[in-house]
DNA sequence: GTCTATATGAGGATAGAC
DNA sequence: GTCTATCCTCATATAGAC
């Protein structure tokens, strides 16, 4: 349609300003559609590429879908572990920085409303995934955030803030309170909570969260 | 295929007996695909009706798939009922009660299966679904249990086992520790976890919740 | 209950740009 | 010659006609 205007994919090889385009087209309509219903065509056209030149970058739809929730668990891992690095350690005040920690955490960022439609669609496909496949968006994605939360909540333990026998359980609790909770009730987000009932959760699951580990 | 003996759907009005052939069938295949994969012509030869027999007893698809999650919530919740009934009313130890019952309750229990797969369903779905329907099922589902719930923990904290000043934070707490942490490691039972696990789980949800609301 | 109309999807073939 | 775009094929879906 749009005459593309000249020079756009010109980066060493020629291959990757496409390649974006289209895993990010991925991204956006296998969020929106599920995994069944996202089309090939639909996504070679939100793309603004032809539907060939996705199969020359991916060998199939499966292919590609793999590879938009591999990356897509890739970069959203690595926000939440910015978000902890800088909201969890050196907090002055301890409850209120694990509130304002968990608010920041689990209001649904647009950005990364794709990314939980994807593993919306990652929970219904999960028994016809490859064990494989599963696996390693757990490596890629969930498992390092619990792994810096491991590190952020062990320094409070060290600094006497919190005190457990079990810090893997702990972070768990931690979890469980914070973030679970609020992805139960808004069906991972598919239905977005009100603002307040979401602060009203953070909040009670911190409060739940700290008569457990307090000193 | 096989010659059908003969009177088999009669019933006063000669609806219901294949009607429930339809529903079963429509549970089980949309348990097994999902909503857009799950095909009418494949639910009629599960059901061993034809399709046209389907489309005379429901206006389309979606319609077939609202009754059928609506139906299979209504008969899970009357089982959890149940359970709920003969497993933490009249317990005698406290701590082992709750145990027997969270296990009980979060085992996959063989018929729930196709119940738990299409609750999948419908987090995937949850987005496109219509308000009124997810209402309904809330309504029909989760919502009697939890209030069984409540009214079964509210006995433990009338005869002085339990203390809490938010009877419906302390049931929010009991579902999270025992059996939501169970769904979100099993991916909402696609993933079985090793029974041992789930064991461990319980065991260790009951404690932390004990350390909660114990006297 | 079978048979058909219509549409849409995945993936391959064929042809054009640079 | 490599990468892109348009057209084709075959399978399968829903829903209605017979």
């Amino acid at each position: 349609m749009s005459p593309e205007p000249s020079g756009t994919s010109r980066q060493r090889g020629g291959l990757p300003e496409k390649r974006k385009a289209i895993a990010a087209a991925a991204r956006a309509v296998f969020a929106r559609e599920g995994y069944t219903r996202a089309s090939v065509d639909a996504i070679a056209a939100e793309a603004g590429v032809s539907k060939r030149t996705i199969y020359n970058h991916y060998r199939d739809k499966e292919q590609l879908f793999l590879l938009t929730i591999q990356e897509s668990a890739v970069s959203v891992a690595a926000a939440h572990l910015d978000l902890i690095q800088h909201g969890l350690c050196d907090l002055e005040d301890l409850e209120e920085g694990l509130v304002a920690f968990g608010r920041a955490w689990v209001v649904p960022q647009p950005d990364f409303e794709d990314h939980f439609a994807l593993v919306r669609v990652i929970i219904a496909e999960a028994a016809r995934l490859p064990e494989a496949v599963l696996q390693g968006w757990l490596e890629a994605g969930p498992r390092p955030v619990t792994a810096g939360l491991t590190k952020a909540i062990g320094e409070l333990v060290d600094r006497g803030l919190l005190v457990t026998d079990d810090l893997d359980e702990t972070v768990r609790h931690f979890v469980l309170l914070v973030n679970t909770e609020v992805l139960e009730q808004s069906f991972h987000h598919a239905i977005p909570l009100p603002a307040a009932d979401l602060d009203r959760l953070v909040r009670s699951g911190v409060r739940t969260f700290l008569r457990l580990y307090r000193p």
